[in-house]
DNA sequence: AAAATATTGTTAATTTAATCACAGTTTCAG
DNA sequence: CTGAAACTGTGATTAAATTAACAATATTTT
């Protein structure tokens, strides 16, 4: 029923390309030119489009708007899903600005910290609540995801609160592997793996 | 000659995991610990193991300092990486305040930007340089990563710059693919994507 | 010291993802 | 109107990644 992971990605990354045409006034898009964008194949990109069940005018390229529309049904939920970013520092506070006023189905609505100084500070208009009211918070506002910018020793307790508090989907970038219950989809980005990843390939490259 | 891509990831997530048992003192690690700490098969990660040509004391679990090092010769060079972060924003701080000072060996040795108020401007110790200077100081202090940071309208001009001042590995945080000519390895993380991505299996859940 | 148990290393099987190859359209040039 | 060219959509194929299965080995138990 559901696509596989790497499509998913791929379809929200070929819709932020689509936006950007959009905006460049360009009404159709061939699957070559998005593949090559994308650092991938035509018959990929078709593969993917095929897969949400899209057809194209043919030999006119796929109709850029229309796409967006057609990923959009795919990709997002009707009425949006709202967002938390549990932990208010550095990282927090960028992916907090970064987000918020993204036209997006996706709201940032709430913040929470345990540092006194932090709590009730405004960040991009998102208030920053104490950990303690997250369960009363999260249902309240029903937030369903969170993103976990809490520092490494925290996590795991953090972690266990976002579940007990009836969050549904976690972006975790903390570089310690979190665990939820199998009811909470996971995704865990370590930024330390890209760069050592980055650094590998750099020196396999040399030798 | 080189290994798949995931299994470098799983190889420097693994490490970290390591390390922290060495804090704790633990001194040996069996496939199945590693595997649950990261939502794994006991298999899949003695196969990851058995490509870096480790193997353990049987029936005692995998000596936790070896491994560590046998890693370590697989990822990391043996001299260090000069890493440079280009755009000092928001997500530019936060990720060189992070990355310095981490035991590592890849070392964040300089920050770029055009921002005539952030030049000069020294971030955990790292200074940064007028874009300007970009290939003047990457061939001076010997970088070759980039991680980079700048605005989405300036990432691709940014990335022709780089490949040109002999960046050989590049970091990508912008939410456009970039473009690099092809001895220089590049890996890119869209938040946003993972964020959709997220967004997508809690909705698909739900129905 | 034999049997039972726990764990690794690896071959083989399976599953999943990507690519090839090509028929089917539409467009265009003559 | 005909044939060549340019794309798409998809069945068939190949490649890559994961998982299953199990022999080999060390340890513990009896
Ligand atoms: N800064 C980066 O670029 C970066 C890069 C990679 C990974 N990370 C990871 O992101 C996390 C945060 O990094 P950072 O640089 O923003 O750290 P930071 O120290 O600046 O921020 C951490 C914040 O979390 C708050 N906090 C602590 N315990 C908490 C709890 N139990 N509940 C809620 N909030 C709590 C702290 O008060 C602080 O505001 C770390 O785990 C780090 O490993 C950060
Ligand atoms: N902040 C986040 O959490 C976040 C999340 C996802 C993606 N990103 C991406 O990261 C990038 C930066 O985000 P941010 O929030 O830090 O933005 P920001 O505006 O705070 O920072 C951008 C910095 O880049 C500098 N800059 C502009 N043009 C430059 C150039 N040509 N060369 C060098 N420096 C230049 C600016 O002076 C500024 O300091 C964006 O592309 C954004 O899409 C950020």
């Amino acid at each position: 029923m559901s696509l596989p992971e790497r499509t998913v990605e791929r379809l929200s990354e070929y819709r932020r390309s689509l936006l950007q045409c959009l905006e460049e006034g360009k009404t159709h898009i061939f699957s070559h030119e998005l593949a090559e964008l994308h650092h991938n194949t035509a018959v990929q990109v078709r593969r993917d489009i095929m897969f949400i069940g899209y057809t194209s005018m043919q030999r006119k390229g796929y109709d850029v708007r229309e796409l967006i529309d057609v990923i959009g049904d795919i990709l997002d939920s009707e009425k949006g899903l709202n967002v938390a970013v549990v932990g208010i520092g550095n990282l927090g506070r960028a992916v907090t600005t970064y987000f918020v006023g993204k036209r997006s189905k996706l709201n940032i609505i709430a913040t929470f910290d345990v540092e006194t100084t932090k709590i009730d500070r405004v960040i991009s208009g998102v208030k920053c609540y104490p950990l303690s009211r997250l369960k009363e918070v999260v249902a309240s506002h029903q937030i369903s995801i969170a993103i976990v910018t809490v520092p490494a020793d925290s996590a795991a307790e953090v972690s266990s609160q976002l579940v007990e508090a009836g969050i549904k989907g976690v972006l975790n970038f903390t570089t310690v592997p979190l665990d939820v219950t199998k009811d909470v989809y996971l995704d865990e980005y370590d930024m330390i793996t890209s760069l050592e990843k980055v650094a590998y390939f750099v020196k396999t490259s040399r030798s």
